[in-house]
DNA sequence: ATGTCAATAAATATCGATATTTTTAGGGAG
DNA sequence: CTCCCTAAAAATATCGATATTTATTGACAT
């Protein structure tokens, strides 16, 4: 009966506190890839059960970033280029799904909600790191949103994460102060908002290309 | 150290048995779509204690079969014509994708198991359903097992599940007699082993598209 | 009648202990 | 020196019991 303790957020469930932490920490590189993720040892990090701790890694099977290899335990999601070149070719096929059909259903709230992502995406560009990625995710997130078909923006939101990790991976995020990504999504924002389908795929895919091209170049094999 | 027991086979871990035969159960309609899934129910079922049930539920999560809702347990996942068409065009679209990879990666070993898995198929048509089943998922996979892209197969195998679902549960499996599909087949793999893209794309869509008419029929809402 | 609230029942989530399996390490035989 | 087999250690998987949370029921006041 005593919940008024720590963070002040609601710490709804062990496994969902233990999914969130273990999936950031995945994806920020904290538990690289490939490294094996033993029980004990997570439960010493997350300071909860053996049950939880298990239930998250199930649950991170299906964001294909934990691999589970029965009777002998998990371990995170390799990385390799291959992987990231997979997941480029995935993402430009199913963002441009997912963008087209968003345009052909535009509706006000829509883009509405749009332009206040990509506001809060602007403001958060000097702050914390952290607090832009989430404002950038949920900016791209917000161009899919209105497809009308949830299995597709799920995939679109995993591999966005997918994607995320490797950025982590290529060193620290450096990549966007180098470019004016800023000046691709206004173009790309503007493209949408004029209901121009093919200008928005087109500038949507570029921007993942050109961000891929430089991570290809740094993970060099 | 008696393992002498039933059935013969491995049943590796009590998690992997709970997760195939509950997949099963889901996949053939036994469970019902958006059916609660009792934990202490499956626990009788599935003769096993509740971890591993509870385990095998979440990683049917990766599998869109099972919806988790947190503190508030699981459900089979519902079932709708929106959700058909949705997963009808998705598997267009990714399993074109994946054709015509396959085929720009072709080799004599890749086809050479198309061609079997095509005669087995063939040989299973006239026998027990569910092993024809087995061999036409066999088959379809086989079409795509050469991009060279594992996630992209892993969402075509996904989808292709949920598909299986919509067929069982719009009468166990009868829009296969009624047409011929054996023809269609043997078209696709022809233009597959002629290394046409197109064509073999052509008709790989268009033998989905029919049996999705004949779904979205039945299914009218 | 109807809506609210408390008490009860049911189900989920979690813990701690144990059984099983895999990995590691050590000690001869070839 | 290498290979194989066995014993010990480590890690995974599973069970049974308990704590928490959600759902249900029925009494009571409006």
């Amino acid at each position: 009966m005593n919940m008024i303790d720590d963070s002040g957020a609601k710490e709804s469930s062990a496994t969902r506190g233990a999914y969130l932490t273990l999936r950031d920490m995945i994806l920020t590189g904290q538990l690289p890839a490939g490294q094996k993720l033993k029980i004990e040892q997570l439960r010493g990090i997350l300071k909860t059960g053996a049950s939880p701790v298990r239930e998250a890694l199930s649950l991170l099977t299906s964001d294909m970033l934990v691999e589970r290899i029965d009777q002998r335990g998990f371990r995170a999601a390799p990385a390799s280029k291959a992987n990231f070149d997979e997941i480029l070719t995935l993402r430009c096929t199913l963002e441009d799904l997912a963008l087209r059909q968003s345009i052909a259903n535009a509706s006000p709230a829509w883009e509405e909600r749009l332009v206040l992502s990509h506001h809060h995406m602007k403001k958060a560009a000097g702050r914390d790191s952290a607090v832009f990625e989430e404002a950038h995710k949920i900016f791209h997130m917000a161009l899919l949103a209105n497809s009308g078909s949830p299995m597709l923006e799920r995939y679109c939101a995993q591999l966005y994460d997918l994607n995320i990790r490797y950025r982590y991976l290529a060193a620290a995020s450096s990549s966007y102060k180098s470019r004016d990504v800023s000046a691709e999504h206004a173009v790309i924002l503007e493209a949408v908002v004029q209901r121009d389908a093919q200008a928005a795929s087109e500038s949507l895919l570029n921007h993942y290309r050109r961000t891929g091209e430089y991570l290809s170049k740094i993970l060099a094999v």
